[in-house]
DNA sequence: TATGAATGAGTATTCATTCAT
DNA sequence: GATGAATGAATACTCATTCAT
């Protein structure tokens, strides 16, 4: 949709070349994020990128140097885009749960970029992988306090964070990976969503508690 | 080594000629499953297979039909390994516990090729996905009993199989595709599997009884 | 000519798949060669070759594996051709005028493919800068000999044999470099190698015993 | 360094528009003389000899048309440097070996371009390689009479200039072609010009005269 | 006039698959 | 049944050239 608009504002407003840059720029990104979802992110030619772009095969290598860097930036202005979100939907002082729903409702609006990203950044050359990790960062970062206060407040399991992070992440990443399994014809997370919160919530909730 | 030991028992002992065929057929399988863990099962050529194998290019597609043919046959074969060696290790009315740590020893002997299967099956066609489905349905269905009995008996939380299920898988295979981070030059199960297992097990038991 | 009959020997006898295989390669060297003369080594492609050979495109690769391993082993073929030439065409204890005149024989029959290689070497890759050189020495290890004796007998004068060799080779790469202009319709060798050999020996020689 | 001297000149003197066109393009020029004695003539790019000259890449294009045009104009610009250069340092009457130490010292400045057009002037367009034509016609021009003068004289020997020349300009190729074997690390002129020099005058000279 | 973003034709190389021996 | 030579479709990347600004 905000894609659309684009193309039409860049072919109706005359702008400076280097916002026309920009704006091939961003239309070869979102075209990739596109085909990246649905085809997957190494079964994708530049070549179809280029083609779902509307713009030449030329102009992939022109923008981003090779195959590597292309994918290395979507995944890179994916992270922004997620992070951004991420701070903004992520009050100060939030519960773990409200942290972790925060998580969902970020990846939510790209759940099928996302889904690939969680099934091919082993597969991805190092650039790429480092980005993952980075947006990952992202979220420990945000969480590590709500953990820590609400262990300290004995609702939540004394644990090593990082176990019971990973735990979230591998649980996410697998429902994500078996999408078609587990969520055949809708959104994994609209549909199942708050069924993995609440499952995750209570393993690491101490027993009375909840 | 099993595998080593298998091709010796059957050039020991040679047979008709539809048994040398099954031999070149059993070579091909056990070249297939350690190039596929050392470099990768889409990353590597049928040439390559048929190079560690020691047999012509054409034997592969003589024996396989296809690429896809010859990444399920080897995935069905590593599962029907797996099952065997899980129903060998597993006793009747085994713990939770007991079963979990069966199902990492299964694993361990093959970790190499376990970890790629666990990042790849995903991205790979859809026969070979559903043979991995039939390896989980396999520890599924040793895990079951044990956990419906520790339930009962209180020892684990009540809480839905599959829920349960896909943690303990989706933390399994999360460490294993980041293997080279979480244990860069050890066995991952080696190194930390027992931690895991420690770690999974504090989160579905109910607090005051382990 | 020798091409032709080959191919038709090739088509009517039926022969072994390691011969049909040497064959094959000895078609993609000779298209490759005939290529080569006609439109530059460096301005042809691999799929020109292909072409010209009657083989699959990558049928070029299954023998050469890279582009400059067939320019490679082209040279190197030829050098093998001229080589043998060489040592046939040239009696022992033959004296230098003999010798020179033995090297444009050798080389009159490729002509075409020799000027290109006169001209392009330099911007080979190494391992065929390396067959050129070789193919030199050969050459001067003939030339040799009979210098020193045409020396010792007073007939030629003394000087550093690298300085007259490269003179020699100089003139006739500078004479191939350019035959558009020196023979526009013919062979260079052909219509002037006489002359360039009167004119080398006139150099080269003591005044009074020419 | 005379080229660097020329764009000081130029840009200490703000012109007219025409001026400063004029002032681009002989940037360019002396950009892509530098690039072509540096990597090659073909193996440069237009983007190269812009980057170089710090102009656009459309600017090559605004100026000299095509790719071969460039080229061609930067012999030919390179081919009146050189001929004013000789005509300077060439005194009139002078002997053969003058006029040849003339053309050595004419090249010396411009030793690695001038080797690069020695080597890559065959596989250019015929516009380009009708330059060098040109250039040596001129060089041509001044030696003939000295050639003849001395040939009268009865120390050099009679024989046809052009192959004279020709011999002359096939040595100085050959040892500038094969630069790195020949003066690896140095300037091939600065190092062995006079040598060469004395081998030719050894291989024209009359025996006795000299 | 100068710019530089965009183009698209051209090229080497890989690899699953076929089939004659 | 096994072989391995041959195939040809697919693909990343380069670069001279154009043209709107």
């Amino acid at each position: 949709m905000s894609i659309e608009s684009t193309i039409i504002t860049k072919s109706t407003t005359p702008q400076s070349r280097s916002a026309q840059k920009l704006e091939t720029r961003r239309r070869i990104l979102a075209a990739a994020r596109r085909v990246f979802a649905r085809e997957g992110i190494l079964a994708t030619s530049t070549a179809a990128v280029a083609a779902e772009a509307g713009v030449s095969h030329g102009s992939v290598f022109a923008h981003f140097g090779t195959q590597e860097g292309l994918i290395a930036a979507v995944i890179e202005d994916f992270g922004e885009a997620l992070s951004l979100h991420l701070h903004e939907s992520t009050e100060r002082g939030a519960g773990t749960r409200e942290v972790l729903k925060s998580h969902l409702d970020a990846i939510r609006e790209s759940e099928g970029f996302y889904a690939r990203l969680a099934v091919e950044t082993p597969l991805l050359p190092s650039e790429a992988r480092l980005s993952l990790v980075l947006i990952q960062s992202d979220i420990a970062f945000h969480l590590s306090p709500a953990i820590e206060a609400d262990a300290k407040a004995g609702s939540v399991k004394a644990m090593p964070l990082p176990l019971l992070f990973n735990t979230w992440v591998g649980l996410l990443h697998y429902y994500l990976a078996n999408r078609e399994l587990f969520a055949p014809d809708a959104s994994l997370l609209e549909s199942r969503g708050e069924e993995l919160l609440d499952h995750f919530m209570s393993l690491i909730s101490t027993g009375g508690k909840r």
